[in-house]
DNA sequence: AAAAGCCCCTGGACGC
DNA sequence: TGCGTCCAGGGGCTTT
């Protein structure tokens, strides 16, 4: 489900109601996402202050005033609801009751806030996790140790991204799906940078970079389409098709401006191309994009 | 080392 | 109405 856009919206929609507020309440009401949730989980949560709400890639980071940060990954399907019921008064949030067992089904977490506000993490494929670490040692934890550059810092050039294809023989959609490259890109965002780039996701990644190892001409094009088409996600609240919502339960409006991503058979969008959307299968993934005008 | 394949899980859409 | 099949914003593990 959430790509960056999709995290990062989420980020934003929890961070002015999380943060400097303390988890009073917590509740799991299953052993386990994909990974069990770490041990002794409730009683390291508890009483912690949230200090911030950031997001690295596809996670988001709760960092809490004991020490240590919640890290949070939704999966494919994973959703967190924000809601303003007085969670410490009863256990009743919205039309929920949460002490009786009378709950939707898949919301498997729920923290109350000492400010009334309450999160609730629901996830039918449970693809999603929840993870504990130091805060002073994330970037050695296995979750981000070798993760790729955030796409939207300066980090992300083309004298990166070629570097990073030089003598690869993978395909530019496997390429740029790959977290250990570029951090935080998924299906959807990979096809929609790759048509706006004039770039073929059949054509081979070691072409971003020249013989000298210096980038390519589609490298120089590849990286603001890059960047331009995550800005223009998150500036439309990102991209509802099942699962994704905001935490305020809007959908977000970005879907309505696919070029490829789900228009197989569908003209291209490229005035005076003429081309159809096309769909193979990559990575075990759909691909779409323009025969035409991507090369 | 890199690339390809398989798996985890639930639910919705579709064909018969 | 009720199957069976396919597909889905992810990533980790295993095999080649």
């Amino acid at each position: 489900m959430p790509e960056l856009p999709e995290v990062e919206t989420i980020r934003r929609g929890l961070a002015p109601a999380l943060e400097g507020a303390t988890i009073a309440q917590l509740e799991i009401r299953r052993p386990d996402l994909r990974y069990p949730f770490p041990e002794r989980f409730t009683g390291r949560l508890m009483g912690q202050r949230i200090e911030s709400v950031t997001r690295r890639a596809k996670y988001l980071l709760l960092a809490l005033s004991g020490g240590e940060t919640l890290i949070i990954h939704l999966g494919m399907s994973g959703r967190l609801s924000l809601r303003k019921g007085q969670a410490d008064e009863v256990k009743t949030v919205g039309e929920y009751i949460y002490n009786t067992g009378a709950l939707p089904q898949h919301d498997h977490v729920f923290i109350g806030l000492s400010n009334g506000a309450s999160v609730v993490y629901n996830d039918p494929r449970r693809f999603g996790f929840m993870l504990l670490a130091e805060s002073g040692s994330l970037a050695d934890h296995k979750a981000f140790a070798g993760l790729g550059v955030e796409p939207l810092s300066p980090g992300l050039t083309s004298n990166y991204l070629a570097a990073k294809a030089a003598g690869k023989s993978a395909d530019m959609k496997s390429f740029l799906l790959d977290q250990r490259i570029v951090g935080g890109l998924g299906n959807i965002y990979v096809a929609e940078a790759l048509f706006r780039s004039g770039i073929s996701p059949r054509r081979t990644a070691g072409t971003l970079a020249r013989a000298n190892g210096s980038p390519s001409n589609r490298a120089e094009k590849l990286v603001p389409m890059i960047k331009d088409v995550l800005e223009d996600a998150i500036a439309a609240g990102g991209s509802s098709l099942r699962d994704y919502r905001h935490t305020d339960g809007n959908e977000g409006r970005f879907q309505e401006a696919f070029a490829v991503y789900g228009r197989e058979g569908q003209p291209c969008v490229r005035p005076g191309c003429g081309g159809t959307v096309k769909r193979l299968v990559q990575a075990q993934r759909s691909t779409f994009y323009c025969g035409d005008c991507q090369r």
